[in-house]
DNA sequence: AATTTCGCCAACCGCAGAATT
DNA sequence: TAATTCTGCGGTTGGCGAAAT
């Protein structure tokens, strides 16, 4: 004898979610806590499958989240511990408080990996590209060079060229190129105790918002800040995973109602709102909160 | 202005191990 | 102990927006 199946296979939604969803979601979860997985999408009376709910939950939903580009620092912890982990993203991930996996699997995919191909080195295994190697992705970049410009003469190859060559680096030079040489110019470059909880309501000029949104995703990065006198207390420690400082916020069951304000259209607004809140939510001191972080507002 | 290409990322898929009955 | 489901994980892909043509 085992379970019960997981969920009704026919019928789901599939796809993005709409900011309708991911209220009941939010809702559901933030009253109930987070349980059963195979239950939620039933109770909270959602056309999704349990697995679907718990990714969108645990990838976006998630208020301790952090959102926008990794820091600089960020990346060269990914990297360093890409070295040692392989691709174990999730034991990565445990390490960045508030990054997910698949967010760091993403970006290490978009953006690391290239970088560091650039740069001479091997992604899969952090040493040097072989000579053969290093030609090829010389090869690769000359003709993406080519490419964009169709009146390339042989001096802009070589001059293409003797550029990426000057971009590859000694060994010995390689840590120091790794924290200068990454995303600088792609994120904002911020330090954990400059964007802890700022105090001044978000508009919503997110400068740093660069990628793609779903609608729903739109509305969570124009959430409202914390209020400036927000105070986490100390005694307020969630953390259930001791190999991280994941938050676990759903450990708390005493959940007021928690409301994504939907306005007429449908659209969400931008304030999530909660009135009998427990006052401690998260604690975490490397907890960080941008402005494409979920802000919430006290009623 | 219209079309094509590229880059990014949210979400899905399938597998493995843990948990439950 | 076996059967079955649940959960977590890593790989992959589809769709969207931006950039290029």
């Amino acid at each position: 004898m085992g379970r019960q199946p997981c969920c009704e296979k026919v019928g789901l939604k599939k796809g993005p979610w709409t900011a309708e969803e991911d209220k009941k979601l939010v809702s559901f979860i933030l009253t109930n806590g987070q349980c059963c997985w195979r239950a939620v999408p039933k109770l909270a009376g959602l056309l999704r499958c349990g697995k679907s709910c718990r990714l969108r939950w645990t990838n976006y939903l998630r208020p301790d989240l952090k959102r926008g580009l990794l820091s600089p620092h960020e990346e060269q912890m990914v990297i360093d511990l890409h070295a040692q982990l392989g691709n174990r993203w999730s034991k990565i991930a445990s390490h960045l408080p508030g990054r997910t996996d698949n967010e760091i699997k993403n970006h290490w995919n978009t953006h690391i990996k290239k970088k560091l191909r650039k740069m001479g080195i091997d992604p899969l295994t952090h040493k040097p590209l072989s000579t053969a190697q290093v030609q090829q992705e010389q090869k690769k970049q000359v003709s993406k060079a080519g490419a964009k410009s169709q009146q390339v003469d042989n001096s802009t190859v070589t001059e293409a060229k003797e550029e990426e060559k000057s971009t590859l680096l000694d060994p010995m030079e390689m840590e120091d190129a790794n924290i200068d040489g990454f995303c600088v110019d792609e994120v904002p470059l911020i330090e954990p105790h400059e964007i802890l909880v700022p105090a001044a309501p978000s508009t919503s000029s997110s400068s740093s918002s660069s990628s793609s949104c779903t609608n729903s995703s739109k509305f969570l990065e124009d959430l409202h800040y914390f209020p400036a006198d927000f105070e986490w207390p100390s005694d307020y420690t969630t953390t259930t995973d001791t190999d991280s400082n994941n938050l676990s916020l759903w450990d708390i069951d005493d959940f007021g109602s928690w409301d994504l304000l939907i306005n007429n259209d449908g659209q969400c607004d931008r304030r999530l709102a909660f009135d009998s809140l427990p006052s401690p939510l998260i604690q975490c001191p490397t907890m960080g909160f941008d402005q494409n972080s979920w802000t919430y507002e006290l009623l």
